[in-house]
RNA sequence: GGACACGUGGCCCAGCUGGAUAAGGCGGUGGCCUCCUAAGCCACAGAUCGCGGGUUCGAAUCCUGCCGUGUCCGCCA
């Protein structure tokens, strides 16, 4: 309701001021009505009443004489309410355009550990990070979506030593089948490879596995201080996985620009640089044993506040490439994004601190809480765990499933395209839809509704626009006066609201805030679907379908936004 | 033990930079397809906003204590 505010203000600041109101801060009280029936906009006046030493009822009332323009003004129980006029709003709202962001914006997202296949707790990270990046594209932000691989250290150390010692035969010998691969992903990467990781985790954790302790080590040790020959059979180990993995996420339309190597920091010296740097700072200390690090105590921070940037043999540990590595990020955009488990809080709250230190700037992080499963953790070791590869294909079979029921007169060919994308599309929504920081847990019977608040819901909506354009088989015409009922005001005022949406969803870095609000757009469409007809007796009503087709569009364009497939027909 | 999150109808969830009668969905009950796709629409029932204090004209929202859940507290990544 940005677009009503912007006339709103100005009358409202000189009523303001001549009755005695001083500075703007009011300006942050004129929110959008809770009450839709008595406004678009509304101001409190509670907070004038003392500054003033008036009664709230009647400073609003005094307002509501003294304030106009071309909207409904009125003063009720101490809120003086602005409505926009059906056909003002009608205007504006045909002239909507996608907001000109003009950031430049690097989102970190997903970067797992390229060590096994997706499962949808890990699949929480690359999907808020994708909406995140196509929502900043839609709001005209030039994006970069970038993958940091782990490259280096214990986990692809692990990987590595099992595919270079371990036979197929063994590796199955050790899991003993407790955990065989679903058939159908036989031969995907990802889950093939994953056992020797398996396999190799089982080992070590038995009795007398110094030996293999002590190889892998040597292999750590050695891609820790870059060494070529090391790097590059680690890269040759996780690169399948990596590309498996990618599929399953190209699968539900996420993709990436670019892969950054977390060896790349090691090779090319920035890491030794930095914590040559580090150890100037007054907060710098040396342990016992040789090994350097932060006390970042002494700028606040609570708990454990010793910060290791440096082991004693002189190597870096994970945190201190990653400082290095957000050094070299800031010079490449404006703003900065990282998705990251709540696991990772304190971590990136010592990486922000460093940087701090280091006179850098501090990047946005959106943490998101851990999906559990109605058994518990989700944990790939116990078994309990939901693969993204699975999920995606019981969403499909299950939309499939309706899809046949509902429309009989598709062919198994328009079938397939319409299952694949509802089933994409729910699971993705399901995900944003919530809020990051609310930890929750994974039910099957959510995952796979295609009614309420789902992505079907939406797209249903979308694909009624669509039929309504294709039966009227031309452009709608530029109008913008004509008979407005409630379902079409509430529509008007819902579409009115999308900038604003967007911009709070990208500026707050909350890509659940656009997901509800699709929710909303398309529910104000089906209430105008039904009590605005477009055709009527074969006459084109050209109000109601310049409107449709106005809803179509963002709705359209809002689906993207939100990795939702805008079908046409469904 | 310490740090950081979260706790809203039977279930899920929005609102949390303080403002009107706490917004939706699922499930429940009852209606709507001679009318642009019923994956839809309408109505009804259902809430001590974890518990106790405090600040305020006003608290789901801020502060504080407690309870419950999760995460972290490696010279791992």
């Amino acid at each position: 309701m940005d677009i009503l505010r912007t006339i709103v203000e100005p009358s409202l600041e000189s009523a303001l001021t001549d009755i005695g109101v001083k500075g703007d801060f009011w300006k942050k009280v004129l929110d959008v009505s809770r009450e839709k029936n008595q406004g678009d906009l509304s101001l409190p006046c509670f907070a004038f009443a003392k500054q003033l030493g008036r009664n709230p009822v009647d400073i609003a009332t005094d307002l509501a004489a003294s304030v106009s323009g071309e909207f409904d003004v009125s003063a009720t129980g101490g809120y003086l309410n602005f409505k926009a006029r059906s056909n003002w709003l009608a205007k504006n709202v045909m002239e909507i355009e996608t907001s000109p962001g003009n950031r430049n914006v690097l989102i970190e997202h997903t970067s797992a550990n390229p060590n096994g296949p997706f499962h949808v707790g890990r699949a929480r990270n690359a999907i808020l990070g994708d909406t995140l990046v196509r929502l900043n594209r839609l709001f005209g932000n030039d994006v970069r979506a970038e993958y940091y691989v782990d490259d280096m250290g214990k986990q692809v150390g692990v990987l590595a030593w099992a595919l270079q010692n371990l036979s197929k035969k063994e590796v199955d010998e050790i899991l003993d089948d407790e955990d065989s691969i679903n058939p159908k992903w036989s031969g995907k990467k990802d889950h093939e490879t994953v056992r020797w990781y398996q396999a190799a985790q089982n080992l070590r954790s038995k009795d007398g596995a110094e030996e293999i302790e002590k190889d892998i080590g040597k292999l750590v040790h050695a891609s820790e201080h870059g060494d070529d020959s090391v790097l590059a059979q680690f890269e040759d180990a996780y690169k399948p996985v990596l590309d498996g993995m990618l599929e399953t996420l190209s699968r539900l339309g996420i993709e990436f620009d670019t892969f950054t190597k977390e060896s790349k920091f090691v090779v090319d010296g920035s890491v030794s640089s930095l914590m040559e740097r580090l150890e100037s700072l007054e907060i710098h200390g040396v342990a016992d044993n040789g090994a350097h690090y932060l006390d970042l105590g002494q700028r606040g921070l609570k708990g454990k506040t010793d910060f290791f940037y440096r082991r004693g043999d002189g190597s870096s540990l994970y945190a201190t490439r990653d400082i290095a590595y957000h050094m070299w990020k800031w010079t490449q955009c404006d703003d900065l994004v990282n998705i990251l488990g709540e696991d990772h809080k304190l971590q990136a709250k010592q990486v922000g601190m460093t940087l701090i230190e280091l006179g850098e700037k501090v990047p946005d992080v959106m943490f998101y809480a851990f999906i559990k499963l109605p058994e518990g953790k989700m944990s790939t070791r116990k078994g309990n765990v939901v693969f993204m590869d699975d999920l995606l294909e019981e969403a499909k079979a299950h939309a499939a499933a309706v899809v046949k029921e509902l429309r009989s007169d598709l062919s198994d060919d328009e079938i397939n395209i319409i299952s694949e994308a509802v089933g994409v599309s729910a699971v993705r929504f399901n995900i944003v839809k919530v809020s990051p920081d609310k930890g929750f847990t994974f039910r099957w019977e959510d995952a796979l509704s295609f009614e309420g608040e789902s992505a079907p819901f939406v797209m249903y909506s979308h694909t009624r626009a669509c039929s309504i354009a294709r039966k009227v088989g031309r452009d709608s015409q530029p109008t913008t006066q004509g008979d407005v009922v409630p379902a079409m005001h509430e529509l008007l005022r819902s579409m009115a609201s999308y900038p604003d949406k967007l911009h709070t969803a990208v500026s707050e870095n909350k890509p659940h805030i656009f997901a509800l609000y699709m929710l909303e757009l398309a529910t104000a469409y089906n209430s105008f679907y039904r009590d605005c007809h477009v055709i009527v007796n074969g006459e084109v009503d050209e109000f109601n379908y310049a409107v449709s087709e106005k809803a179509r569009e963002l709705l359209r364009k809002g689906m993207e936004g939100v990795g939702i497939i805008p079908l046409e027909s469904m």
